[in-house]
DNA sequence: GGTAGACCTGGACGC
DNA sequence: GCGTCCAGGTCTACC
């Protein structure tokens, strides 16, 4: 089977920042508590393959990647877009230098070292997650996400050891824009959201010089946030919550997309009493002071919430958190 | 500009 | 097993 390596930043532990955001529990990601290993299909320019990573060496050796189907060997051009996408999605560009500035900024996190955000290769998968992840307790987001890989995304076959085992991955926005709406509900159980998830579609399958939206426009970081911000918000399904995440996902930090779980954070957490607006409002004054990097602060105190709650991130299964992500265990003393 | 209510799904609960 | 209630963010109509 193609094997291949990738240099990673000395710092870098796949443990540690794969598992930093939920979407690593979405399908199709899948992490192997097992083996400490990410796997997924990642559609190519040329096709779609299932790949594995692990880094056995620990922090800061190279991650192994192990390619399937295996029959045809992977050419230099789909190795380069493999490490393209995981690239994205593990944050592996993310500089030495920005996360250093925000230790220093919260040392909370420099002796884990966290900063970094596990993502999804593309985003417009990112924005469809996040189209998922609203409105609905997280059983809901992680079941939309399995149903959407399985009834549109591309399948990938392949034997190991003998075994013959199916993969699906995420279908792509033109995909998505050619499925009927009712598929989408019926199949996809997305409920009200299909028009919108299909409208999306339809904007990022469409190059921005016709009308589609401008995702290079969006990437560059000379962009201001706010001009990013406002072009999101005219997307649909995508309000001031979806926003704020969008925009972390898209790697600006300095927006806290509030929702029902800063509520919970605030009063249980940081002991804010008043109305759910009040409470929100005053979440976010508290991290206004950590800048452009108010969302790490922010998310990781969360994420360690979380994890004090239920052990420790690379411990979690995909198939039992949402079970584990309620209202009633996350409030229990 | 602010707010109420509808939009869906699926889990919890009572009977 | 059935019916009811509830959680969750966005959108629209209305004030």
């Amino acid at each position: 089977m193609p094997r291949m390596t990738i240099n990673v930043p000395p710092d870098y532990s796949l443990v540690r920042d794969c598992c930093s955001y939920g979407y690593f529990l979405l399908a199709p990601n899948r992490w192997d508590v097992g083996s400490q290993a990410l796997s997924r299909v990642l559609t190519l320019p040329t096709r779609s393959v299932f790949v594995v990573v692990c880094q056995p060496g620990g922090r800061g050796s190279p991650l192994r990647v192990v390619v399937w189907p295996d029959e045809v060997a992977s050419s230099a051009a789909e190795r380069a877009a493999i490490k393209e996408a995981l690239t994205r999605m593990l944050r592996l560009d993310e500089s030495v230098g920005t996360l250093r500035a925000f230790h220093a900024l919260d040392p909370r996190w420099k002796e884990s070292g966290r900063g970094r955000l596990f993502r999804s290769p593309s985003m417009f998968e990112d924005v469809i997650k996040t189209v998922t992840n609203c409105n609905v307790t997280w059983h809901g987001t992680v079941q939309m996400n399995r149903h959407i890989c399985e009834a549109l995304g591309p399948r990938v076959r392949f034997t190991v050891r003998g075994i013959e085992r199916t993969e699906y991955g995420f279908p792509s926005a033109k995909k998505v824009a050619g499925t009927r709406v009712q598929t989408l509900r019926a199949r996809c159980r997305v409920g009200y959201r299909d028009a919108r998830i299909v409208e999306l579609g339809k904007r990022f399958a469409k190059p921005a010089s016709k009308g589609g939206f401008d995702q290079a426009m969006a990437a560059d970081p000379v962009t201001p946030d706010d001009v990013v911000r406002e072009t999101l918000l005219d997307l649909p399904g995508i309000g001031p919550y979806a926003a704020a995440n969008i925009l972390q996902l898209l790697g600006r930090f300095g927006h806290l997309p509030l929702d029902t779980e800063s509520v919970r954070h605030g009063t249980t957490v940081l002991k804010f009493r008043g109305s759910s607006k009040a409470i929100m409002e005053r979440v976010r004054r508290h991290f206004a002071p950590f800048g452009e990097h108010a969302f790490r602060s922010y998310w990781f105190e969360l994420w360690e919430f979380y994890e004090s709650k239920l052990g420790p991130a690379h411990l979690w299964e995909r198939d039992s958190t949402g079970k584990m992500f309620t209202a009633a265990l996350l409030n229990k003393e």
